[in-house]
DNA sequence: TATTAAGTCTATAGGAATAATATGAACGAT
DNA sequence: ATCGTTCATATTATTCCTATAGACTTAATA
């Protein structure tokens, strides 16, 4: 499972790379923005500050940045940073590599096998994922969605009478 | 992360998987040949029962069987059964759907979006795996190690002692 | 330069899920 | 009948998740 801690992490950092030359953003609006927690957004935003992902200005007029640019900052880092390492079992993981203590050899673990291949999978997903990418992603989809509400509401088919947004 | 419950269970449904006409395995010898905590181990027995995955005799020369043929129970089959839906965040689950209550709209959501590349890979590759493929992937890659080391020794040329696979 | 609003940061509470063990009842082959 | 199983329940220890309260820091402004 994905924790609530990376998820809200991701949310917030896609708002920080949606507004480019903006100074920076405080933990409040992003919080408003995303409906996240404002407490525990806000020391999810200090563990993203002690990995390096997002600076931080304090006082009056502070909030937080993204320390790269938003197309240099993968997905899997985020959740590598918050929630550890990508693998579902330590025998497989590049960062956090663990022997399973039950195991007799590793090599031939059918589990390991499979698990190995499933961690390689989302790596190979989420490595490659962008910040922006995903952001250029939702911009698109949001969109595409438009022009099919408009479709949609012509021929008056539509029960749901959902916002734009 | 994927629970020693599954794990445990995967393993022990590998034995059963690789003594095709034997009759019933009790869950003492699973637990000792592949060093698992045997009480543990009786309670995901007993719960792979419940799901029907495998079928227990009760008494004296009692014991474990597999429901189906081994080619016919996906892995991913056990790790629903075990662990629950696959899926990191309950927004992209087949089998356990469940709106994020902080999401405005999911279809415009960029971490839904990434979430569900991710499982729908992960799917695909649990999916298709069963007990026999695995069961014999890790007997090929036994066997290839066994040569592989033979090979290694002979050419002296490698620093590390690393298997073929 | 004192004041104070706006923020960041530290520490920890409370609860849920995991991993495992203990105990003993139900059952069935011999 | 009895021995060796599975099956059921509940208890425990431990770790992780989610969240919040409150202390501390900074900088704008008067």
């Amino acid at each position: 499972m994905l924790s609530k801690k990376s998820k809200y992490g991701l949310k917030a950092l896609l708002v920080l790379a949606d507004e480019p030359g903006r100074g920076p953003i405080q933990s409040s609006e992003l919080a408003e923005r995303q409906r996240l927690p404002k407490k525990f957004l806000e020391a999810i935003l200090l563990e993203l500050k002690r990995r390096g992902l997002v600076q931080s200005k304090k006082g009056r007029s502070g909030g937080y940045v993204l320390s790269r640019r938003p197309g240099d900052i993968t997905v899997s880092e985020v959740i590598r940073a918050l929630d550890g390492p990508l693998a579902l079992v330590p025998c497989v993981s590049q960062t956090a590599y663990m022997r399973c203590d039950e195991c007799f050899e590793e090599d031939t673990c059918g589990v390991r096998l499979v698990m190995k291949e499933v961690r390689d999978a989302t790596a190979h997903i989420l490595d490659n994922t962008t910040l922006a990418g995903l952001s250029a992603r939702v911009a698109a989809s949001r969109r595409s969605r438009l022009a099919g509400t408009r479709l949609a509401s012509d021929s008056r088919t539509t029960n749901s009478a959902k916002p734009a947004l």
